[in-house]
DNA sequence: TTATGTGCAAAACATTTGCAGGAGT
DNA sequence: ACTCCTGCAAATGTTTTGCACATAA
């Protein structure tokens, strides 16, 4: 099993990629598929998570899990942490440099082979915060 | 709605909390409905899936939301990071201090109320790092 | 006594997979 | 041609929910 063949490139890949890096959120599988289906309507989302998935693997995209019930995706594959409202669900970047050299501490207490870390910063976005002051008035 | 109400003490409740005190690892809403059914075999699932949910939200355990498709619990509710093996799915502890400060930069570089933030590191575990070596060799 | 909690089973989601036909190289 | 890939649909796995009965306070 030489671990061969490359990734054809086929149309329904073409789109799931282009469609993925027109957008700053950080869309679910689902949420991936509606975008793609208004370009290719008979398109499967079996389709989709497979090629998320195999995207995923081998670096193009990045597959981000954390907290909430679905994966989600997002085309900037370089390093970076995220911020998930647990109000409204929706998740942002987070623009400060990531942390140096934590994964060598990591290692050597954890007695892992530590590949990489993700931090996930969780409170309330300013949509969600509005709302919630309108509530206390009612 | 006042909000009131304080959780009453049932059987089921204790017996989940105790199971989970118990372990170290972090197990899956199913591992622990395992664990309680030896000691309450008419248990529900549901039930364990609702106490542990609502344990989290008061803060008794802690929910973590990490990557792999089930979420998980812990009885050890002080702040602490997780490292994952990518191999088995297993999570362990990283029994380094937590990042000070870095809740501020957050909230101020994303303009979200930011109320906590965890690490994960990903890596492969000793057991899978010595079975992979074998393959290897194979 | 009475609001809350439980067991059970069905429903709701999210994701994966088998397979026959289709398309990239 | 010869794989690899896709659409479709069914299967799987996880979590939530409705409801009649049970139970802690």
């Amino acid at each position: 099993m030489p671990e061969n063949a490359p990734m054809r490139l086929t149309t329904q890949r073409q789109v799931i990629l282009e469609e993925l890096v027109k957008v700053s959120s950080h869309p679910t599988a689902n949420e991936v598929y509606d975008m793609v289906r208004q370009r290719l309507p008979r398109v499967g989302l079996g389709t989709v998570y497979r090629n998320l998935e195999l995207m995923a693997e081998t670096g193009m995209i990045l597959k981000i899990e954390v907290g909430g019930t679905q994966k989600r995706f997002d085309a900037t594959v370089h390093p970076h942490y995220h911020v998930r409202c647990t109000e409204c669900g929706k998740v942002d970047d987070v623009k400060m440099p990531v942390q140096q050299g934590i994964n060598e501490i990591a290692a050597q207490v954890s007695h892992y082979q530590i590949h990489a870390h993700h931090v996930e910063f969780t409170g309330v976005c300013r949509d969600c915060a509005s709302s919630q002051q309108e509530e206390k008035i009612h």
